[in-house]
DNA sequence: TCGAAAGTTTACGTCAACGTAAAGATTGAC
DNA sequence: GTCAATCTTTACGTTGACGTAAACTTTCGA
């Protein structure tokens, strides 16, 4: 075998946000809205973040930034690839195959939306790339008359 | 000669506002923090606003929408384009060429800077693209599976 | 074991980008 | 000229996503 846990390094909030570069106050706020719940805890009660944790901090940004999405909205997505993800937990306790076809299709569907999302921003990113090019040659136009006065 | 005004058309707020997707007041919010002047008034006071305010007015959306600016951020880019459209008119007053000059630059300096930030979403977009097609075709395989069980 | 560094909760503050309400003035078809 | 629809300014309210401060507790290397 060789899927053994590698290393289950944990972070210290600050760490943490410092890698995936936000705030500590912001990894709070995502908890607190039910958008990541870190890996584990000290017993003092100390937020522990896994590498996933980071990965995930990472992807809410995206979704942020990216797609001009709000929390609640990233809430709604990750909440469904996190019910397949628990699936392949509960998965021992029963294969109810019904659920796990609702689960899965839900989690699908999801994924489509955002594919489609995406792309739509890609159409509109490009025609506006394309009309930036075109100011810029104009621009270089102007320039080179400008030069050879 | 052709290129004569068509038709002035000027639209009052509430249609501008209907006619690019925005709200009556955003408009005035636009025009309070020097974003947008509305090409007329009537003598009473009431804004008019022209075709180009319109363009201009989804631009700024796009802007902000898709490049995620702040409406400050926002207004630097559009008053260095002023500046230069500024300059046409101007011209008959004396072409001052180093004027000229240093406007086009800064001009066309803003412009790149832009392609550069379009560029760099275009990038993170189609890694997006690529990571949400994966999964995609990951599900796929999923749902075949409970399919011809 | 000790203490500086980092963490915890609680609670109020902030900032951008408008929303909303009030009170009154303009517009434009009739 | 009238009057309903639409506009005007002024001003306070709201929402999302945190920032910041206070008071106290944990962690962990020396």
């Amino acid at each position: 075998m060789s899927g053994g846990p590698p290393s289950p390094q944990l972070f210290r909030i600050g760490e943490a946000a410092e890698r995936a570069e936000v705030s500590p106050r912001a990894l709070r706020w995502y908890e607190e809205i039910g958008l990541l719940d870190p890996t584990g805890h000290t017993v003092g009660g100390a937020r522990r973040y896994s590498e996933d944790d980071l990965k995930r901090i990472v992807h809410i940004r995206e979704l942020q930034a990216l797609l001009g999405m709000g929390l609640g909205e990233i809430r709604t997505i990750l909440h469904g690839e996190d019910a397949l993800a628990g699936l392949r937990q509960e998965y021992r306790a029963g294969p109810d195959s019904t659920r796990r076809g609702e689960i899965l299709l839900e989690a699908s569907a999801i994924n489509q939306k955002l594919i489609e999302v995406v792309a739509a921003r890609q159409e509109l990113l490009a025609t506006m790339m394309q009309s930036l090019k075109e100011k810029s040659s104009r621009y270089e136009t102007l320039l080179a008359e400008l030069n050879d006065t």
